[in-house]
DNA sequence: TGCTCATGATAACAGCGTAAACATTGGAGG
DNA sequence: CCTCCAATGTTTACGCTGTTATCATGAGCA
């Protein structure tokens, strides 16, 4: 159903008649909605991350790699919007502190690739992590707000 | 209102309440929610523009008068979390194709600066508008996510 | 066999956005 | 000055929502 339509736009009710369940038996599983939108939350934040390792290892990892990082976050966004939102929306996702192994993956591959850039071409691992991440979110915000064109070659040229 | 609490978590009637008003008055005003929400947002994006703006012009523009646009932008963010989120929830209101005078000096702001930038430095103008925004914006989104520590320093570093 | 616990269903509550119908009232036009 | 109309407000009502309290069932284990 997040394939189809925004997170906030979707009701435990119908999410309960779609499952062909009553109500109130989300209760019995889930203490309230937003539980159930973290654990969601989750999985995809753990989906996030194995796409972003697929795509580093098809080129080698390295430099490369971290490029390819960022350009298949912003490609994730892009063809699962409802899902990407719902991961930043999580008040109790926070991506860097997850306790769960499911949800680390995404952000250990930012940490040590930053190290890596910052050990190749100098500046600070910390400022160099924050400043990648940013431009990729962004971006990837900015194309699902539809305030920037989506475009697969402005993303390439964007990400360097 | 929006200064404590989050633009979704406002209801029509809490608001019509805090007015004095009947819920339905409303109506009278504003064909439904969504027309009012875009309301706020636009007098939202017209103060994003007038900080950048002000920013921009304490340090005599240039170069260092783009960077404090994006600094003000992250700044702003920070400062009115429900109000920026809105202005970017709002689908009605595409930043760079607002109608109104009102919305589009943030915008008119980035091309100029992405201009002369690309004149100095080299690049593509376009890419380096979406870069320049993708960056300040990305990084103000995480920050308000809770995604990134809120720090001064790091903002100043991020942004260069 | 009998008990417990996980899982379900029903009914109910307050709050929401919104529509329809009705009331008031202030100012423009004769 | 009077009349009428448009703007603005109110009341009532509908279906939807998240959530709670209460009750039913049935499988697994003592």
């Amino acid at each position: 159903m997040l394939g189809e339509r925004d997170a906030d736009s979707l009701s435990l009710r119908e999410l309960a008649r779609a499952v062909g369940v009553s109500a109130t038996s989300v209760y019995r599983h889930f203490p309230d909605k937003e539980a159930l939108m973290t654990a969601l939350a989750l999985e995809g934040l753990a989906q996030l991350g194995a796409a972003q390792r697929t795509a580093s290892e098809a080129v080698g990892g390295g430099a490369a790699g971290f490029r390819e990082t960022g350009r298949a976050y912003v490609r994730f966004a892009l063809a699962n919007p409802a899902l990407f939102r719902l991961i930043f929306a999580s008040p109790a996702l926070l991506v860097g502190g997850v306790k769960s192994d499911l949800g680390s993956e995404a952000h250990d591959l930012l940490q040590a690739n930053a190290a890596a850039a910052a050990a190749r071409g100098g500046g600070k691992p910390e400022v160099q992590a924050v400043q990648a991440w940013a431009l990729v979110h962004g971006l990837a915000m900015l194309m699902l707000d539809g305030q920037v064109a989506v475009d697969d070659e402005l993303i390439d040229k964007a990400i360097c």
